[in-house]
DNA sequence: GTATAAACGAGACGGTACGTCAGGTCTTTCT
DNA sequence: AGAAAGACCTGACGTACCGTCTCGTTTATAC
């Protein structure tokens, strides 16, 4: 899930890697996934698929999931990067509305499989954390940071503790089973916004005047 | 795993099923998931932990999944019920350290790879939202609607936001790959109570004086 | 597949056998193998169709072939007793076209696999040659040497070897796979016993000078 | 039990099958059946056995029958083929001979499980017939019919019953079960030949006036 | 007429083997 | 050297029966 796409571009001896057989191999994992749920999917399954032998596959990479993982971040960094706006509030909001419809469509129905796969199987976990989780945290903190230091955003709670209000009701809505259909609307953003950015207390009763 | 707890006495003729056979397999189950991880989690492998056949287990559960849903489950709703305490705040707090405490512990070990395996599986899915999520979020959704009409939380956010708000942050951590230990500390969760009850914005700089 | 039938009436306290149900496993169990095949007769699946529990057939008997050999035995007898004719050479075609009869229907689906069985199981083995082989050769054996004295048949050969060479076929076209019908018709026991009967017969007392 | 070893030599690709692996296969299945008998005789202890995977055997075969089958045929045409002499006697004395010494040793200890398997079975019934009934009938008839147009043996008899006449007592000995031993002796099979013999001779030709 | 004892049905239980699937490695031939 | 094909060992799957066991219930004889 590391190794492959970044060969240099053909100095070694040889046949050269097909690039058409690395993209077949990661569609036919997507779309097997997608059809059949991605558990079950299989090495010998997504080889059967992509026409291709098992052997081929896995001079690519070590195992199935790895081969999802390719394929997911391929898609996200370009559906879906952290937005500047004018203020904090204006930015987070467009990123996480962009999240949202990118979720909504294809790539929630492999982000949840994968994250779900992650709590099992600890290399995993790692490789989301360091391709995807940490960099995409960065950024966001970036955001959080310039609001504090312009007065947009309290200073008395941790950075990480305001980036966990804001994106856990997110993820928590996308992972715990609560209702049906689980997508997430525009609206239902908008509402987790408001209520975090101004707080679930009710001012008019006094404390905060 | 769901028929079995609920055995009637013995109304029915045939050798009854040992309760302490039951307990061995669920027993067996978790203490080798815990030890190997629950990927490679198997029905022989906890048989023969358990020192039972396995067609004893097959006659009790249709896979390992529901043996550890079972497992989890009788564990859960004795270590953390809601809390009701004098106002909603404190109640939401006491509530939320209680859980923390136990998925701090064994608990924690377990609920990431169900939760985890739930987003593979639907019919585990069902059967978490069925005996787990929604009888919780409805214990949950009480305290806010009591701490709406008593005027402690504000009435233009839906209950159901509220909630996601609150816990969210809470399995946001638990769920989503970002540091090493991901266990939640009692100060992770007066600081995301405070962020969530206060807001995060900076009212000193004026909207809401 | 012995100590049943014998039982004494019922001096014995407690609630006796039922032979109804003793029969209806006998029944069950002839029934089955012919519909789905010997090989695959199992107790359970007897216990099934008698509409009894296992435990009522382990109680009389200690595996399936047992049943099978103790209701074969006991239509056999019946049907195919060694005959007593004038001449040698008469007793000899009674018995065989008796035994024939029997063999082309119910029996004959029921000796096969019988027989074959016993090729695989030295207990069962034992069990046919002490309750069918012996008693029957002996009957046979008697015919031979009324002959040998009244000067039918040769005396040259041992009375074993002409039974073998009399039977012989009898049991080669049963057992020995080579057209598809491996019925016995009257016509090939008179043919087989015409083709020994030339040579067993005595030339001295003249017949073909 | 009859599309493995007629392989092409190895045009296809992909690794081929070890010769070595199909014999190893075929003598575990032998001796097992031998040492514990071949009822009991399992996949899983042919395996075990033979040092090999499970899967391997079920690419060749498709049940344990078939391995033995294979086997014993491999054996058989190689230690008793029909012997052809100066006179149809002499001919019928020799093969029997060479048969009864096979199956006095190691090819009598699977003859007997093996025919008695296919009472039980259709398809193996099948495969024998084809394999080796019927090609060793076709020989053995060929020596009847010339010794017919020769003058030695009776033309009023049909030559199958003749055969079954010659062949019978011989398999009725091995099959059916009246002593312990269970061998055949020089002496039984000449003492066959000779009480069978007197009858299909042709006394037209003078021998016996 | 009430013990008492065995038969009986039902079904749990520890086992063994089944035949299948996928995993990951290897050995071939072809491109 | 890459790729396709397929053999190979391994381990687990879920199922069928085995023979034994533990129940509650029924049906006889014996006190």
């Amino acid at each position: 899930m590391s190794d492959n796409p970044r060969r240099p571009k053909s100095t070694s001896p040889g046949r050269p890697r097909s690039d058409e057989t690395t993209n077949a191999i990661m569609q036919a994992a997507l779309s097997l996934g997608e059809e059949n749920g991605f558990a079950g999917l299989s090495i010998e399954g997504v080889a059967a698929r992509a026409g291709v032998a098992k052997t081929t596959i896995y001079r690519r990479w070590p195992n199935v999931w790895s081969i999802v993982t390719d394929a997911f971040l391929a898609d996200l960094t370009r559906l879906a990067p952290i937005q500047t706006r004018a203020t904090t509030r204006e930015s987070i909001i467009a990123s996480m509305q962009l999240l949202a419809r990118a979720y909504n469509g294809r790539l929630g129905r492999i982000i949840r499989p994968l994250l779900g796969q992650a709590q099992l199987d600890p290399a995993l976990k790692k490789v989301i954390r360091d391709r995807w989780v940490i960099p995409r945290r960065q950024a966001a903190l970036a955001i959080i940071q310039a609001g504090i230091s312009r007065g947009e955003i309290r200073s008395d709670i941790p950075p990480d503790a305001i980036l966990d209000a804001l994106y856990g009701p997110f993820y928590h809505r996308l992972l715990l089973p609560y209702d049906e259909g689980e997508s997430i609307s525009v609206g239902y953003v908008d509402a987790i916004v408001e209520a975090v950015f101004g707080g679930i207390a009710d001012f008019k009763n006094g404390r905060r005047t």
